[in-house]
RNA sequence: GCCCUGGUAGUGUAGCGUGGCCUAUCAUACGGGACUGUCACUCCCGUGACUCGGGUUCAAAUCCCGACCAGGGCGCCA
């Protein structure tokens, strides 16, 4: 016989025979009547034993079973309005198909309360909780909306590879790895790969894949194995065609998960709201200026601190602003391959600030051989280790830009998760390597 | 890497300031029992813990030192 899921009954199958499968998620047993309630893919199903009209076998066997254990059924649909979901199974046969031991090392049921440590260490378990595979449900939508619209937009989806040489843009650290005799590391991007990509004609790619950073940051907000979405696309102006990809990407995002996530959104206590449009672009200046009229100073041409990127969260808020670019960084804070502005002491980047968060970063990149060399050498890095990568300006690279998308981040931010662990599968972070 | 906070049954917690009355609280889970409409069912009985190593003291869950682990903030970083 067929499997079901709990969402495809209807009370009107009333009489009708079916088989589900899931997991032993509850029991409340009062004497001469038993509920068991299993759980699968589709929620929760009511299974009725009333011990007079079930044998003798099944009813133990349905009394005894240990809770998260799998089981199949076989019974009767039976529309019945006191239960749940307005029809409850009375079953005439149940094979348990695996024992869960007990007890169990965190309450799926969401009874009392657990921490994330003990959740991540039980993370299957944990997965099992609807608030918490809802997440990931969730997730789905968002990469399935992000490749929907890239596409429709005339972008075209690359992979890169994730072993590298030594050459890298700097900034952050590196995972090494061994390969064969020779010595290697782990992507922390795929940004050298993708500007390569505009010197072959396919004009705008986009890569949906994991990077690798090795910081020591132990905070809710970083982790050393990430998921972004990258784009680049060639013959820009300037940085505002970027922003535009960006602006439209996440607002089908928003829309998509706004559209087709009400179910698995019903858990948080959170309305996603499509946020205002256009989204303002406030320079680097201008940022620090409110700041300043805020009561914090920063210091021409350092980054914004956590601490000032959270204030000009706050008052980007006030005005009705959740999502905003921060453009124009200082150039000596961006790296090498980031175009300078007009004014030197600028370039043209930018931020998209989610909540007082950096969700996206991007440019315009340098498409000039010479100007390129010349980056790389102020930054203190040496030509040669990129020369594969500078080989593809010599001969004819299109003005470009791109950016890069945290994709656990845009996820945390709209949800309101209190931790991006919470955003991943298997967080691997400063101490986390299992499971 | 720095700062702050914490580590008590399977899970989540109370107790710690002012050491003794802790034979360590409560909830849930687990085992047993009663119960025919539960939906965090209810009720009764039971099992189960002070992170580790030193120290102070007549006496340490409680005070001190160290290690390990965790949570938060910052830095670095995106």
């Amino acid at each position: 016989m067929e499997r079901k899921y709990s969402d495809e009954i209807i009370p009107d199958m009333d009489g009708r025979k079916v088989k589900i499968a899931g997991w032993v998620h509850d029991r409340r047993k009062l004497g001469g009547l038993l509920f068991l309630l299993v759980r699968d893919r589709g929620g929760l199903i009511q299974v009725t034993l009333p011990k007079k009209y079930v044998s003798e076998d099944v009813f133990e066997k349905a009394r005894t079973v240990s809770k998260e254990s799998v089981v199949a059924i076989v019974g009767e649909v039976k529309k019945e309005e006191r239960a749940p979901r307005g029809y409850e199974i009375i079953p005439e046969k149940i094979d348990i198909l695996s024992k869960a031991a007990a007890p169990l090392p965190l309450d799926p049921t969401g009874k009392v309360g657990v921490t994330l440590d003990t959740r991540l260490d039980n993370r299957v378990l944990d997965l099992r909780r609807p608030n918490v595979s809802a997440i990931f449900k969730i997730r789905d939508v968002m990469l399935s909306a992000a490749r929907n619209h890239l596409r429709s937009k005339g972008f075209i989806e690359i992979q890169t590879p994730r072993i590298i040489s030594t050459s890298s843009e700097g900034g952050t650290e590196l995972f090494p790895i061994s390969y064969f005799e020779k010595e290697a590391f782990l992507a922390q991007s795929p940004q050298l790969y993708k500007q390569m990509m505009m010197a072959t004609g396919l004009d705008r790619v986009f890569e949906i894949a994991t990077y690798f950073r090795a910081e020591e940051h132990d905070t809710i907000w970083h982790l050393n194995e990430i998921t972004a979405i990258d784009c680049e696309l060639s013959f820009i102006e300037d940085e505002n065609d970027v922003m535009d990809v960006v602006e439209e990407l996440v607002l089908a995002i928003i829309r998509d998960i706004r559209e087709n996530c009400s179910e698995h959104l019903e858990g948080f206590n959170i309305e996603i709201k499509e946020p205002k449009t256009p989204f303002p672009r406030i320079t680097y200046e201008e940022a620090l200026e409110m700041l300043d009229e805020a009561g914090l100073k920063v210091p021409f041409g350092e980054d914004l601190s956590t601490e000032s990127e959270k204030k000009l969260g706050e008052l980007m808020l006030e005005k009705g602003w959740s999502m905003y670019f921060v453009t124009k960084f200082p150039l000596r804070i961006k790296p090498f391959y980031t175009m300078p502005d007009r004014d030197p002491r600028f370039s043209n980047s930018f931020d998209l600030e989610f909540k007082g968060r950096e969700m996206v970063s991007g440019s315009q990149r340098i498409h000039d051989y010479d100007l390129l060399v010349k980056m790389i050498k102020e930054k203190g890095l040496n030509p040669q280790g990129f020369k594969t990568y500078l080989e593809a300006f010599k001969y004819g690279m299109p003005p470009h830009g791109g950016f890069g998308l945290g994709v656990e981040r845009f996820l945390m931010l709209l949800l309101g998760l209190p931790n991006i662990r919470e955003a991943v599968l298997f967080p691997r972070d400063r101490k986390r390597l299992e499971p």
